[in-house]
DNA sequence: CATGAATGAGACTTCATTCAT
DNA sequence: TATGAATGAAGTCTCATTCAT
C-alpha cells in the first residue's frame, strides 16, 4: 500500500510541476492555489505547465490519482499483504494496516491534506476507492465469523469504527502537528483499543436482550 | 452544549447576511465563495453587507465563532450537563456527549463542514477550542481513577479515541450522507465499543498470557 | 427602417461601452478586438464593462442586436412606409428602400461591417432577421401579380438580385470608401437597372427575336 | 480563370500545411485559427510550419497569393478566354463569366470564405486584382459603344453591378449553403436580368428629365 | 532538416472592497 | 444609512513563435 506514484512516465518537469502543485494545494486549498505560484514553484513557465496539464482541476487529479489508485488497489503493502494472505487474526492485520497508513501518511502528509481538504468539493477525486469499502466490509465479516469481532456489531459501525481511529492518527499527524513523539505506543493503544472494543461481550453487557 | 449561536444582538439583515453565508461557505469552501452570492441570498447589498462585515474573512469568524464559543463553554445541554454532573458513569457521560454533539450536527451541518473544511487554512477559527482540551483530559484521568477507564492508556490517545469516534459520526452524517438511517442503535453501538475498549483489561494490560 | 437603437435603456456608461465596442469590433474584427482596448475607449475600467456584459460575445450581440430588431420589425422608416402602404409601384418602393438603407449605412457604417463581417461565424447574429426573407417573397410575388416583375423569374432569384444591389452599394461605402460622390446617380441607376432588368419580356421571354 | 493553384513548386508537406490552413482559416476566421491546429492537421511540426512560413500571416497570404494571381492574370478560363476573344457579344460573355467564376467557387468554397472575411482586415490580400477593375472598365465601355450597355449608365455603377451580381451567387452557395439546387436556371435568370437591366432604354423610361 | 517542448505576452473574466449618491 | 456602480489586482488559460536536440 505504501506506495509507487503515477503509472505514466513523467519527465523531470513534469516531475517538478506535480510536486510543486502538491505543496500549494496542501499549503493554500484548491481554490486558493495560484497556478502561477506552481510554476514558479517548479521553476516552468505557466504556458509550459497548461501545454501538459490542460487546466488547474486536470493538475489536482494528476496530483491525487496515482496514490488513490494504489489504495484501492490490490497490490497491498507487502507487511499488510502477508498479514492478510496467511488468513491470520484481526488483531496483527489491524497493526499491518495502521502501521502501514501512517507510514504513508508520512510520505505523503501533503497528498493526505489534499485528499481531506478537497474531497468535499470534488468528489471524483476519489472515484479510485470504489473498490475499498466493499472489500473492508468482506473483511469484517469473516473477522465475525471467526469469533474475533463481535458479531452483534453492524459491520457499517466496525468499518466507520476503524477508518476513523486511522484518520484521527492521520489528522493528528498531518493537521494538528501533534506533540504526541512516541508513535509505537500510540499505534499499540489504538490497535488495543479497537480489539477490545470489536471483541465479542463476555456473556452479558450491552444486549439489548 | 447544544448552543443557542452569537451572543451578540444582531439586526435582521445582519441575521441574514450570516445565514447566507453560511450556506455559501458550506457549498463552495471559504475561497470559492463569492461575497456577491452572499449578498445576493441575503438580499441585502454587498455595500451594507461590508459596512458591518468589514472583509469576508470577518464574515467567516462572525458564522463561525457564535458556536466554537459556545462548545468551550461551560453552559453544556442539559442533558450533558446533568450527566457530568452527578458525577455518574463513563457510559452515560457518553451517550449524553454523543448524542448531543449528533444532534448539533442535525441543527448546523454547515457549520460544521464550514468548521472542517476551513480549520487547515484558518487556525484561528478554532481558538474558541482552547479549553477544551484540557477539560476533556481532566474527565478521562478522573474515569481512570474511578476505574471505567484503563489507566495504562495515556489520556491523549483517548481523548483522540472519543473524538475520533464522535467525528466519525458527523462526518458520515454530513458529508457522506450515509444510508445508515438506524441512528440510535449507531450510537449505542459506537458507545459499546467505546466503553469496552477504553474498559480495564482483565488483569494483565494487553497480554493474553 | 432608419433605426432608433436599443430598447433597454443604457447608462452613459454603458452607451460609452457599447460605442467603443463598435469601434473595435468593426477596426479588428470580433476575435482580434482585446476587450481592453473597448474598456479603455470607453474610458471605463474592464472591471465595470464586464459587470453589464458579462462575456465578450454579450458586447458583441449587445451592439448588433438593437439594429437587427429594427431591420425585421414592421415600424420601418417613414419612407418606406409610405411607398409600401399605399399599394404603390415597384420603382418607388425600391427608391424608398434603397434610400433608407444607404441612409442607414451612412449613419451607421461601423454596426454594418460588423454585421457583415461576423455573421459568418456568430449565426444567431441574424436570429431577427427571420421574418425579412419571407416578407420579401410576399411582396415580389405581389409585383409579379401586378405586373411590374416578370413572373418569368423565380421570387428566389429576384429576391437574391435585389438583396446584392443594395449590398454592393453598402460595401462599396462601408469597406471600399468608394470615390462615387454622386450618390444620388447612384441610386438612380440602380433603381432603372432594376426595374428594367426585372421587368416583364417585352412578349417573349428571353430571346430578343 | 478557373485557376490551378500556386505556382511556386511545392512539397508534399507545403502543400498539405496550405491546405490544413485553408480548412482553418474558412472555419474559425484568421484570427481565431490555431496555428497549432493547422499543424497538427497537416500533420507536421509546428515547427516544420514555421520553418516555411515563418508567420501566421505569411500562410494566409500563401493560401489566397496564387488564386487572386490567376484571377488578374491574363489566362482565363478556356470558355471565357474565347468568349472574350471574337469580339462576340455582351450576353455570351456574361454567361461565361459567371459560369466560370461560379465553377470557381465550386472548387474552392473555403478560399472564396477567406477572401471574403479577411479582405477587410488584410487589405494586402486583393492586391492582387489591381488590374482587374480597369480592365472591366475597359470591357463595359466597349460593350457601351457596341449599344449592348446602355451609355447613359456610368461604368462605375455597371461594374458594381456586375461584381454584385456575381458576388450574390457565390455568398449563396457559400454562406448561405442556398437550397437554390436549380443553378443552370439561376445563371440564366441572372443573365437575364443584368442583360435587360442594362441594356439601353427604348427612348423613354428613367431619363431624369 | 524535422521536431515539439518551452515560453512571454496577453487574452478574457472574476472578485473583494470602496465610495459617491 | 443603504446602495450598487466602479475598480484594480489577480486568476486561469491560449497562442504565435523560437530553439535545442
Amino acid at each position: 500500500m505504501a506506495g509507487a506514484g503515477p503509472g505514466r512516465p513523467l519527465t523531470d518537469r513534469q516531475h517538478r510541476i506535480l510536486e510543486a502543485a502538491t505543496e500549494v494545494f496542501a499549503e493554500r486549498g484548491f481554490e486558493g492555489a495560484a497556478t502561477a505560484e506552481i510554476a514558479q514553484r517548479a521553476e516552468v513557465s505557466e504556458g509550459s505547465m497548461f501545454k501538459r496539464f490542460r487546466t488547474k482541476k486536470d493538475l489536482l487529479l494528476a496530483v491525487t490519482g496515482p496514490y488513490l489508485l494504489e489504495i484501492g488497489a490490490p497490490d497491498l503493502g507487502p507487511i499488510l499483504e502477508s498479514a492478510l494472505a496467511d488468513g491470520g487474526g484481526f488483531e496483527p492485520l489491524l497493526q499491518a494496516v495502521i502501521r502501514d497508513r501512517l507510514e504513508f501518511a508520512r510520505n505523503h502528509p501533503a497528498v493526505i491534506r489534499i485528499l481531506v481538504q478537497e474531497a468535499p468539493f470534488h468528489p471524483e477525486i476519489l472515484d479510485g476507492l470504489s473498490g475499498l469499502g466493499s472489500r473492508m466490509l468482506g473483511l469484517i465479516e469473516r473477522f465475525q465469523r471467526s469469533g474475533e469481532i463481535d458479531p452483534g456489531l453492524r459491520p457499517v459501525t466496525v468499518t466507520r469504527f476503524i477508518f476513523s481511529a486511522i484518520l484521527s492518527h492521520l489528522l493528528a499527524r498531518v493537521f494538528v502537528r501533534l506533540r504526541d513523539d512516541d508513535e509505537p505506543r500510540s499505534i499499540d493503544e489504538t490497535v488495543q483499543i479497537l480489539v477490545r472494543g470489536l471483541a465479542p461481550g463476555r456473556g452479558r453487557k450491552e444486549e439489548p436482550q
